[in-house]
DNA sequence: GCGACAG
DNA sequence: ATCTTGTCGC
């Protein structure tokens, strides 16, 4: 058993998909997390002329959603894009806020997969497993998986199937917009999972949560680059 | 072999 | 993801 928030660095696509088969026999899909009483969320953003990567973790305290925390880190990419792969590209940059000491919260919101995934092992499953943290995927753009047609109504949602499974739902989180792909990345339920999300959208399509960080990263960026 | 393909 | 402003539509 490896030591908690370790990260292997793969150095081949092959290598990183035996981590994902590995990991992904300790993710949990079921309720596990007492009453929340923080929520954060993640989001990382890139530079297209430097190879830096910007990450940004926010803290939350419910119910009201008031703004506790946000913490920052930049590093070098050590990972290219690989669609399935997205996690090896973007932990590298995050973890080191959590390693230095920034709290954890009670569920964390990823911007990507959870195990709506190709080895059921997407970047909210893997983040949820190396913090030991409840953890949802709230991804705008859909990977694997197929779903019947989401009503065009606000809270309209279709559960999303890959290979005879049940890995998600496809949420129209705000009437005529594109809808959001909802998993679970450990730790929660598909259930839970879309009811949580649906709670924290309010005049947007993405949740405050995803939506505050998705910002903050870019100024970050500008802010570093400027 | 041909498309699809989170961020 | 990033490059980029205003603008059409609900």
């Amino acid at each position: 058993m490896m030591s908690m928030m370790e990260f292997p660095q793969p150095a081949t696509i092959q290598e990183a998909i035996a981590i994902q088969q590995q990991l992904q026999r300790q993710v949990r899909i079921y309720d596990d997390f007492a009453t929340l009483l923080r929520i954060g969320a993640v989001d990382v953003s890139y530079s297209k002329k430097t190879n830096h990567a910007y990450a940004t973790y926010a803290i939350f305290r419910l119910p009201a959603l008031t703004l506790e925390a946000v913490y920052r880190h930049s590093a070098e990419v050590t990972f290219p894009y690989v669609p399935g792969l997205l996690s090896f590209r973007e932990i590298p940059v995050l973890l080191p806020i959590f390693q230095r000491g920034a709290p954890l919260p009670d569920l964390l919101l990823v911007d990507g997969q959870g195990i709506a995934h190709p080895r059921f092992f997407g970047i909210a499953a893997h983040l949820g497993i190396v913090l030991n943290v409840p953890a949802i995927g709230c991804a705008k753009s859909r990977l694997v998986g197929v779903h019947k047609p989401v009503g065009v109504i606000r809270g309209s949602y279709q559960w999303l199937f890959y290979k005879h499974r049940i890995v998600g739902a496809v949420l129209r989180s705000r009437t005529k917009v594109r809808p959001l792909y909802i998993s679970p990345g450990h730790r929660v339920s598909i259930p839970t999972a879309v009811q949580l999300v649906q709670r924290w959208i309010s005049r947007t399509r993405l949740p405050d949560p995803i939506r505050f960080v998705d910002q903050q990263t870019r100024r970050y960026r500008q802010q570093l680059e400027a």
